[in-house]
DNA sequence: TCGATTTTGTGAACGCCTTCACCAACTCGT
DNA sequence: ACGAGTTGGTGAAGGCGTTCACAAAATCGA
C-alpha cells in the first residue's frame, strides 16, 4: 500500500540527476555578483575566503557549493575568476537572457520595470501588462503598458517563461491562473498572498512587509531600548 | 527560502529563553495574514488544515509552529481566530507600530513609501531620506524627503530602530554604517550587495534579481521548451 | 630539491527543520 | 450516553544543510 511519495512542490532537490542542492542554487547569484565585482577590480583569481568575505557566506560553505558545480579551483591558488563566472553562469542559465512579463503597473511594478539590474543579470522584461484599461498605452521605461487580455499572445509570441506578479493581493491568484494557463512555469510573486499553482510550476515569494515583521520580532527580543529612556547617550 | 538566503550571524535559535525557531518566526507573518483574511470573512475558528491551505505550509508544520507559541487550539474544533491573531501579534511585536526609516528615494524607495501594506502590518515609515540634495524637500507619499545628513537626529528623535536600505549598491555599505552608528539594529537591505554589520545587528536581504536567477535555474532544468519550435501549439 | 605556506576538496559530525504517526480531546448525531 | 468523526499536540524519525577538521595539491623562497 505504500506508494513512493512523489517529490514535493518545489523543494525537491530530488533525484540522481545533475541537480544542485536548493540552498546552493540560492547562493549562486551571490557568487556571480561577487565575481563580477572582483573582475571589474582586476582580480584574475580569488580564494574561497574572498568570496566568503564579499557574500557573507562562510568559506567552507563556499567551497562546498562550488564543489557541487564540479568546479575545480586550484589548491594553494584559488579559483580563476573568469572561469568560475562562466561556470556559474552556465549552471543558472545565464548564457541566454530570460524573457519576463511583468503583471501589474502600480508603484512597485513601474519601479521594477525601470530597474536596470535585471538586464545585467540575465533577465529582460519584455512586456508590462495591467488590468486597468486606462493605463494601457502608457509608457513605463521603454515599454508601453499592454492589456492583460493579451497575456496569452504576449507569452507565446515573445517566448516568455517567467512572470513577475506585482498586482494587489486580491488579483494575484487570478493572474497566476492566467499565467499558468498561458504556459508560464515560473512566477515571482510580490503580492502578499500564497499562490496556489499546479505541480511543475515554481513560485518564489517576496514580501517586504513580512520581512519587516520578522525584523520586528528580533527587535522586540532585544528589548527595543528606544522605548526606554536614552541610556547609551 | 526563502529562504533565505539566511544570515549566518543571527541564526542562533539557541538557548533556553523564549526564542522561537527561526523558521517558525519567518512563517508567523503568513499566519497573521491568513487569520486577518479569515476574520474578515466572518470565521471565528479555523483548523490547521485551513491555515495550511491559505499559507502553503503543511498542516503538521502549522500545528508545530503554533505549539511553539504555547498557543492552545481546541481539539476537534480548531483555533480561535481572534485569540490566535492576538497571540501571534504579541509574539512578533505587533502590539505596537515600529518606526522605520527609508533610505533612498529612487524608484523602488518611492514605491515602498507609497505602499499602504506596511502600516496595516505593524510598521510605519516615519522618514524618507536621500543623499541627493536636489531631492530634499520633495514630497513622497505624505512625507517630505529629508537629507541623509540628518539621519542620526531622525533616528534618535523619532525612535527608529528599523531601516530599509533602497539605495544603489555602491552606497549601501556606507549607509549601513551610518545607520548602525546612529543606533539602528535591524536593516532590511534591498540593494544587491552583502552588508557587513557588527554583531547584534540583524540584516535581511531582499534581491529580486537574484530571485529571478533562481527561477531561471529551475526553468533551464525543465528544458525551457519555449526554446524549441512551438510543439504544444 | 626541500620545507614552509597557502588553499582547495571532502568525509564526518552536528543541528535545525519537516514529516510521520498516533494519541488525546472535543463535537455531533442518534 | 455512546460511537463516529474531527482536529490539535507531540515524540520519534528522517532529510537537508552547515560546520569541522584534515589530507592533498599547488606556490614560493632559498
Amino acid at each position: 500500500m505504500t506508494i513512493l511519495p512523489r517529490r514535493s512542490r518545489l523543494t525537491g532537490a530530488s533525484s540522481s540527476d545533475r541537480g544542485l542542492p536548493n540552498a546552493t542554487v540560492a547562493r549562486l547569484p551571490l557568487y556571480l555578483r561577487a565575481l563580477t565585482q572582483l573582475r571589474s577590480q582586476g582580480s584574475q583569481t580569488c580564494s574561497s575566503d574572498q568570496l566568503a568575505e564579499s557574500t557573507g557566506v562562510s568559506s567552507a560553505n563556499v567551497r562546498k557549493d562550488l564543489s557541487h558545480l564540479g568546479s575545480h579551483g586550484t589548491r594553494g591558488v584559488g579559483y580563476d575568476v573568469d572561469h568560475l563566472r562562466a561556470e556559474i553562469a552556465q549552471a543558472i542559465g545565464q548564457t541566454q537572457d530570460w524573457n519576463v512579463v511583468l503583471v501589474g503597473a502600480g508603484n512597485l511594478g513601474t519601479a521594477l520595470a525601470a530597474y536596470p539590474g535585471f538586464t545585467s543579470r540575465g533577465s529582460r522584461i519584455v512586456a508590462v501588462v495591467d488590468a486597468d484599461p486606462a493605463r494601457v498605452g502608457e509608457q513605463v521605461g521603454d515599454l508601453a503598458i499592454e492589456s492583460i487580455d493579451h497575456l496569452e499572445t504576449i507569452i507565446t509570441e515573445r517566448a516568455v517563461s517567467i512572470a513577475i506578479v506585482a498586482t494587489p493581493g486580491q488579483a494575484a491568484q487570478t493572474v497566476a491562473d492566467q499565467l499558468v494557463g498561458a504556459g508560464v512555469t515560473s512566477i515571482l510573486n510580490l503580492a502578499p498572498v500564497a499562490l496556489r499553482v499546479p505541480e511543475g510550476v515554481d513560485v518564489r515569494q517576496v514580501d517586504v512587509a513580512a520581512e519587516l515583521q520578522i525584523l520586528a520580532y528580533h527587535e522586540q527580543r532585544k528589548g527595543h531600548p528606544r522605548e526606554e529612556a536614552e541610556v547609551s547617550r
